[in-house]
Formats: C-alpha cells, sequence, structure tokens
DNA sequence: CATCTTTTTGACCAAATGGTAAATCTAAGA
DNA sequence: TCTTAGATTTACCATTTGGTCAAAAAGATG
C-alpha cells in the first residue's frame, strides 16, 4: 500500500508541526496529494491516523534505550545511548516533535503506550545504571533525572530547532552538539 | 481591567495546552466564566489574545538570564541562573508550554522576538561565558550548547511533567531535579 | 469483451468556529 | 429621575472541518 505510506507521511509533517487538533484533514490530504475522501478510504478518520502514528512512533522511541546493555561498559553504554537519542533528533526530526507535542498536552492518546510500555523499561535501565553507580563503575546521581536529562538535551534539537536556527544560524548545532553532550555526561558520570 | 486578566489567564490555560490552532474562542470564554461576545469586547480576535500572551512572555522568559551578572562568580552565577529557570518551570509551567508550543511550530508568532531580543542577549551571555573558561575560571565547553542544555533540562520538568508525572509520581520529580542539576553543571565547569 | 473488485472523486452535510450586529443591561453623573 | 457611557448577551453569519454517499474510474479476471 503505497497510499498508506504516504499518507502517513504527509500527516507526520502535519500533525508534527500543527498538533493533534490544529491538523485538518484538507492539510494532509492536500500534503499527501490526495482527495480528502480518498484518505478517509485507506483511514477510519483523523484520530486512526494520529493513533497510526503513535504506535509506530512508540517503538522507535524505545528501541535507542532497550539497545542499552547491562552487560556492556557503564560509561560507553550510556554515551551510546545518549549519542543514539542524538542521532534520532538529527535523522527524524518530525517524529520527536511528534512526540513533544503529544507529551505537552497531556499525552491523551499515548498515556497508555507510556505506562504500559515506557515505564517497565525505564524502571529496568534506571535499576541498572543504579547497580553501576553502587559497583563504584559510575559517578552517583539519580539514574532517573540522569534519563530525563539525556532525553530533554538531545530532544531539544529537534523540538526547539527554529530557536536554535536564529541563535547559531541554520543547522549548525547539529555537528558541534555531539562532542558538547559527549563531555557534559562524562564529566558527570566519569568515576 | 480585571475581566482582561482573566481572559489572559484563561486563555493562557487553553494555548498552553492545545497550541494556538487547537485553541478555540469557546474554550477561552468557557475557562474564563464570560461569553464568546464579550471576549471579543476586550480583544480584537483569537490572534491579538495570542499575541498578547506572547508579548508578555518574553520579558519574563529572558529575566533570568538578563540577571545574570558578569561580575559575579562564574559558577555560582550559572547554577544560579540554572537555579532560576528551574523555579520558572516549577511556578509558570503554563508559560513554559506556551513557550515550547510555539517554537514547536517553527515560532510563526514570535520569531521576531527571537531574533531581536532573545539573540542580542544570548550572544553577549555566551561571550561572557566564553571569557569565564579562557580566563581559567570555568572548564572550557562550547558557552551555547551549555545554554542549551540549561534551557532543555530545566524546562522538560514543565513540558514534558505529564511523562515524568507517569514515570515518578505525581510532582516527585520537582524536588530532586535542583540538586541533580546542580551536580550536572557543577561537575562540567568547575575548573 | 464483460464482469467484478478496488480505488478515486464530486457533491454534500452537520457541527464547530471565528467573528458581527443590535439590543439590553448596568452604573455613574447631572 | 434622566442621560449616557461602558459592559454584556442573544441571535446570527460565513467559513472551516470531519465525515458520508453514490457514482465514476481503473484494474484485475474470466
Amino acid at each position: 500500500m503505497r497510499n498508506r505510506s504516504r499518507i502517513l507521511d504527509a500527516a507526520l509533517d502535519v500533525f508534527s508541526t500543527h498538533g493533534y487538533r490544529g491538523a485538518t484533514l484538507d492539510m494532509i490530504a492536500n500534503a499527501a496529494g490526495l482527495s480528502k475522501p480518498n484518505i478517509l478510504y485507506y483511514f477510519e478518520g483523523k484520530e486512526e491516523i494520529h493513533l497510526t502514528l503513535l504506535n509506530r512512533l512508540m517503538e522507535t522511541w524505545l528501541d535507542p534505550l532497550v539497545e542499552l546493555n547491562p552487560e556492556g561498559d557503564p560509561l560507553s553504554e550510556i554515551l551510546g545511548y545518549m549519542q543514539r537519542k542524538l542521532d534520532m533528533s538529527r535523522d527524524l526530526p518530525r517524529e520527536s516533535r511528534l512526540f513533544a507535542n503529544e507529551i505537552l498536552q497531556g499525552a491523551p492518546r499515548m498515556a497508555p503506550h507510556l505506562s504500559a510500555d515506557l515505564k517497565p523499561l525505564f524502571d529496568a535501565r534506571c535499576a541498572v545504571i543504579q547497580q553501576w553507580m553502587d559497583a563504584g563503575k559510575l559517578a552517583p546521581a539519580d539514574p532517573r533525572h540522569l534519563m530525563f536529562s539525556i532525553w530533554a538535551t538531545t530532544q531539544h534539537y529537534a523540538d526547539f530547532a527554529c530557536q536554535i536556527d536564529v541563535l547559531m544560524g541554520e543547522g549548525a548545532a547539529t555537528d558541534s552538539a555531539g562532542a558538547f553532550l559527549e563531555v557534559l555526561f562524562t564529566r558527570l558520570l566519569k568515576p
């Protein structure tokens, strides 16, 4: 189904920049190069499109954290995780903004996913990091806030891109951000 | 004008959770306890309300950075700035989300403010921080990315509050966040 | 070609939405 | 009390928006 993909791609554009309520089927249809009724041939309605995007996003979103290896070298693992998140901001900024929009608005359609999928993984990874710290392999710090700070700093480059473009010039940030964040989290965590 | 303030307060609620396009005059009227035409008696239209909120916000938003004192102790000044930003996330989460919404959507109504007000202050403060680093009073790091990381980490507690509530329990984060961020930026910057 | 299924479209519809107009209400001063 | 200015509401209006429906195209299949 090529058209289904085209619709989802167009919808990602529209939803990520206008939010759920701000997006219209006409915008999506226009961006997809299809007529509005034709879009409703492939999807039951506006909400199903949005929900499909969110469901697909959840996997992608959790993936970098899933890949964090409890057997690996602690500092490398965390820096690697941070780098994967930063890569995602670079490569999938629309997905990042879609997620940010949803959370900003109180996660009306994603709250179940957060509790069911994100929370268990979050707790498990925090436990691992805590063990690393207890074993003296990382400097001590609250693992939960560590995670938040990784999310915040990396996603910031996608979600606030337009502000960063004003302050640093178009796209100038993406190159140097990785080096800075590597220093930031290394100095925080090096035992 | 008490009603004008009530309208602005209601509008802040509505705009900050639904974004500009997602907000309706009916929602605002309802939240303010006034009729829709009565709201249009105090404001020319939806856009003027939004613009008024953004204009007022800009001052509040820049204030913590204005207060950063180039004559003060470098590390204390930066930690103090971070703390003021974190306080704002705690005390003015709606304003933070209003700002985030606007930037997420490409700052259609705020881009002029960013260039005219934020950029000069940002450049000036970055220059000060760079001098501190050059003088060996702070460990070296790109001042611009330092600013981004302060914004990202502090605003995260307001903008992603609903996610954090799921992961840490309601309001449990605000207490411990300050201590964590103090450690994070101290370890980064202590010479 | 004829038939049947899938895809696409043009014409609608009801509800929502930003906004208007005129009438009504309220309060203060003369 | 009468007048007048400001404040509020009721009844609308035009446009937008999510969605429907039946008919027309466009493939596939025999």
